[in-house]
DNA sequence: AGTCATGTTGACGA
DNA sequence: CTCGTCAACATGAC
């Protein structure tokens, strides 16, 4: 579910919703639900991993963690953690964080940020790795501030790709193959989008969960790596450490 | 059946 | 104050 392309579909599917009015609400979330009640859902966008259900006046900040989910005109038999009917269906929110953020959201983004969105300026991302030398690139990747959107499965596949291995230092990789790298994260992350749309993303891994390299073919290493020790999977013999 | 994971925050101590 | 570590949350896949 969490990872940028995956929210961008989550707004496509709850897209029908723009424009209506929230008749009652459910849930076992302690936002104020009232909040919401006989209020029109404004816009629905997201940023990163975020998904961000707009109102005149405030934003509903879902954040899918790890094991969240939606459902659009279907329910779970656990209860949901917020669920809103509108008179043309409803949509259910699973195990996920919901904040209210208050005012105008533009006020908490930065759009440029966003791998996903329109508006990504791959400039801004370089100068803030440029700042951050010493950082792991496996982290750096994670870091939300430069590459929101971008999560654990596009990380391993933007490296594997690139040749990259997770533990060079931002400083140390080349100008140019750190320019490639920027540009990788975004146009991954649209292959990730067009992939997961048609159910078919797994089949596309080159380096997540797999076993073995497909160019040289030695066993990828499996290791959790960086200050965010999240799972890495990469080779060893292909993927160049620059340190 | 037990383990693990596409993620993040907050508490706590050094 | 900042850093590292850990627990917490919560669910489906294998």
């Amino acid at each position: 579910m969490p990872e940028g392309p995956s929210i961008v579909l989550a707004k496509e599917a709850t897209s029908q919703f723009i424009g209506k009015k929230v008749l009652s609400t459910g849930g076992n979330s302690k936002i104020d639900k009232e909040r919401v009640l006989n209020k029109k859902v404004t816009d629905i966008r997201s940023w990163g991993k975020h998904l961000l259900i707009c109102f005149s006046g405030f934003t509903l900040r879902i954040h899918f963690m790890l094991f969240g989910t939606y459902l659009v005109n279907m329910r779970k038999e656990n209860e949901a953690r917020l669920s809103l009917e509108f008179v043309n269906g409803e949509l259910n929110l699973y195990a996920c964080s919901i904040k209210i953020l208050e005012g105008s959201v533009d006020q908490y983004y930065d759009w440029s940020g966003d791998v996903m969105n329109d508006a990504w300026d791959r400039k801004k991302a370089l100068a803030k790795l440029r700042g951050m030398p010493e950082t792991m690139v496996c982290d750096a990747l994670l870091d939300q501030d430069i590459f929101a959107g971008v999560g654990n499965i596009i990380k391993n596949e933007v490296l594997y790709k690139l040749y990259i291995h997770p533990e060079s230092l931002v400083g140390r990789i080349p100008p140019a193959k750190l320019r490639k790298l920027v540009d990788e994260a975004r146009d991954y992350s649209f292959d990730f989008l067009r992939w997961k749309r048609n159910f078919e993303l797994k089949k596309y891994w080159l380096a997540h969960t797999r076993k073995d390299c497909l160019r040289c073919e030695l066993p990828l290493t499996k290791k959790y790596l960086g200050k965010t020790r999240r799972r890495s999977f990469f080779c060893n013999n292909c993927q160049v450490l620059y340190i």
